[in-house]
DNA sequence: GCAAGGCATGAATCTACAT
DNA sequence: GATGTAGATTCATGCCTTG
């Protein structure tokens, strides 16, 4: 296998498992009985926190490596793993730029009523190290596309994936549990890269990221352990390319 | 001294120091020339990661072991900190229900034009351990504030503390470099405790929380190190008193 | 008295270049 | 690499001055 050069990668986009925890066995149901389907996929599943930890330092050490002086990493997550991941970065020295916080405008309401509804998800955008200072970062663009006010930590609103966008198989499952909207890895791409950049997404899942890369001309390498959602992302890459 | 029992506190909300790591010896300039006050007092000074996860282990192991079954733990921070402080909360088992984000209408710009504005806080909203679902918190009383509808954890929207609410020297200077709004801790208190219930603040700096502890008539005790501000806090506080 | 405009300021890991 | 300095740049709000 060859291996990736040290200061080779533009933008990385990682959306790694969020070690969710849910207990075996107990299902959650809506007012009209119906079941929600839950995140409960193997790649999902860590012994313990000191194993989740020793998984996100490996990842993030070689997406470290790869990145370059100039580039840009982003990592999403939710409360369940966030907070681990970020201390984790900051311990291999990556700098923080901002926590970016997606705001869902149609997530899933909380059915128990013993909490506030889960409504976004954070990215931390971070560059290699502290004395990078010269990252990609296209400014003036999205101060134009923001009514001429510059862009904020909080002014990423996007509907979560649903709709056509959402790959589903012949009896309408979906093909992904955490499909990723289009518009939001659009948005990391318009803010951090440039045409013609090399980005790279460490969990492909169903190929997002290799789609609004290849329509923002941008070249892309995707990593995926499932065999599944390999050939999902290689098929929907195909079909975007040939229906473009 | 006398100590704190086990288990005796219904809520606590913490503002712990952010360990913001600006350079020394720089200053940010507006284009006015005039020059922007950082937060560079000592207590905000840590040699080190490490050293700052050690303080905030210990400060959070206290919490936890004071805190009831049913209460919650509320901490505060922004990027710089909050993902090592929410580590530490996982590691030490406090469990968390969310992290909620406190969106600000009128944060400071970002004078160089290389990040994002930061414009918004977090805090992690927590139990004691992943066992206590008996926890105090106010759902239908909340609901009925939000028009009807489950609050969402990106539903808090308040200004940053100016104006009036302020507290100022007799030169104009800003008594603390950090005072909370008043709205904020309102919202934590509506949230997750009820008249009468006990609510400590181990970070207490200009006593935000007592003053609305005092007003819902909710209990406090305050914990602060630095003189100046138990006494800034204990004015506050008896103004408040007379003044009602 | 009222409206318009000037000015101060906020938890900031905020630049580029020369020595 | 660390340090010093010149230089370019920002948004919402509230108080105060001016007309």
């Amino acid at each position: 296998m060859k291996k990736f050069s040290d200061n080779s990668v533009d933008l990385i986009f990682a959306d790694p498992p969020y070690h969710l925890q849910l207990p075996e066995g107990r299902r959650l149901k809506r007012g009209d009985g119906s079941e929600v389907i839950p995140v409960a996929d193997g790649w999902d599943k860590f012994e313990s926190y000191e194993e989740y930890d020793s998984f996100t330092e490996n990842w993030l050490r070689g997406c470290q490596r790869v990145l370059k002086p100039t580039g840009t990493i982003w990592v999403m997550g939710m409360y369940h793993n966030i907070f681990r991941v970020g201390k984790i970065m900051q311990d291999l020295g990556l700098w923080f730029l901002n926590d970016v916080i997606w705001v869902k405008i149609d997530a899933m309401p909380n059915f128990k009523c013993r909490r506030f509804t889960n409504n976004h998800e954070t990215l931390i955008w971070a560059v290699k190290n502290k004395n990078c200072k010269n990252y990609t970062f296209n400014y003036e663009f999205l101060k134009m596309m923001n009514d001429g006010r510059q862009m904020k930590d909080t002014d990423w609103t996007f509907p979560i994936c649903r709709g056509p966008e959402r790959l589903r198989d012949e009896n309408g499952i979906k093909s992904h549990p955490t499909q990723k909207p289009l518009k939001l890895i659009q948005q990391v791409l318009l803010t951090a890269s440039r045409k013609g950049d090399l980005v790279l997404d460490p969990f492909m899942g169903s190929g997002t990221t290799a789609v609004v890369a290849h329509a923002l001309h941008r070249n892309w390498v995707g990593i995926e352990k499932e065999k599944r959602y390999v050939e999902l992302a290689n098929m929907r890459i195909e079909n975007y390319i040939q229906t473009k």
